[in-house]
DNA sequence: ATGTCACTCAACGAGTGA
């Protein structure tokens, strides 16, 4: 099973190129992140035949959905948390072996905003919630999408010049680490040297141009699923597009 | 040089968020 995350920033711009990443990978479970619409509107910009459709809209901001394979058996997964439903940042399916969930992390900044900073604190604390309850059911689980958070100091040039930001602050990456300690697996730390990929390069001060990016999507796994997994994909050719997205598909490959 | 982009609201640009 190919499954697919990417930060698409608006299908509405964007839905040439995600026709092209369905004709170029195949994934059989998209998940997207800043589709910035609301459901009917995602209906109307991407007509599929061969994708089922999970979205949680938002008219203009945040937006999230999961494209999957009309093949594959699925149930749409309810969260009940209040402040994770806040925004529309989450939604998931559970299929036969795996539960799959999208999120797109709240960014934090500025972090002089008490009020933005502890949404994302607070959000992602409901996240290992939730992942705590998966774990302690052994249910198989893969969450993917934009986390917002420098886990590694390599995850970006100079991280030094992030750790008072709120995607390189201590209190962010404690709580992604968190969130990791419940069970689950970075699945780029298994394959990948840190410093060697980054997912998004900010469309400011020529940043893909002097390659100054970030590694803030993540697909973090159960260990059965980790041991299924044979590798990660950093789609760099969608940063190079025109009008691009700021971030670029990352893809993992689970057999079986 | 905030070396940009996408959104909304209410205009044809300002304000916001990333």
């Amino acid at each position: 099973m190919k499954i697919c995350s990417w930060n698409i920033n608006s299908i509405r711009v964007r839905v040439n190129h995600l026709n092209l990443l369905i004709k170029t990978h195949k994934p059989d479970v998209i998940l997207l992140q800043e589709i910035k619409c609301e459901n009917h509107q995602f209906e109307e910009f991407f007509k599929s035949t061969d994708y089922d459709q999970i979205i949680k809209g938002q008219k203009g901001r945040h937006g999230v959905a999961i494209l999957i394979k009309k093949n594959i058996d699925f149930e749409t997964i309810k969260f009940n948390s209040k402040i994770i439903n806040e925004e529309a940042r989450i939604c998931g399916v559970s299929l036969e072996k795996l539960s799959i969930i999208n999120v797109y992390v709240p960014n934090g900044n500025p972090i002089d905003n008490d009020e933005k900073y502890s949404f994302k604190l607070r959000w992602m604390e409901e996240l290992s919630k939730i992942v705590n309850g998966y774990i302690s059911t052994y249910k198989n689980l893969v969450i993917g999408g934009d986390f917002n958070v420098l886990d590694n100091e390599k995850d970006v040039k100079d991280f030094k010049n992030w750790s008072s930001d709120a995607l390189g602050k201590i209190e962010t990456r404690k709580s992604f680490r968190r969130i990791l300690s419940k069970g689950l697996f970075n699945v780029v730390r298994f394959f990948e040297e840190p410093g060697t990929h980054y997912s998004f390069w900010d469309y400011q001060k020529a940043s893909w141009e002097r390659n100054y990016g970030l590694l803030i999507d993540h697909f973090l796994v159960s260990p059965m699923i980790l041991q299924c997994t044979s590798n990660i994909l950093f789609e760099k050719k969608f940063r190079d597009l025109d009008k691009p997205s700021d971030h670029i598909p990352v893809i993992i490959n689970i057999n079986n």
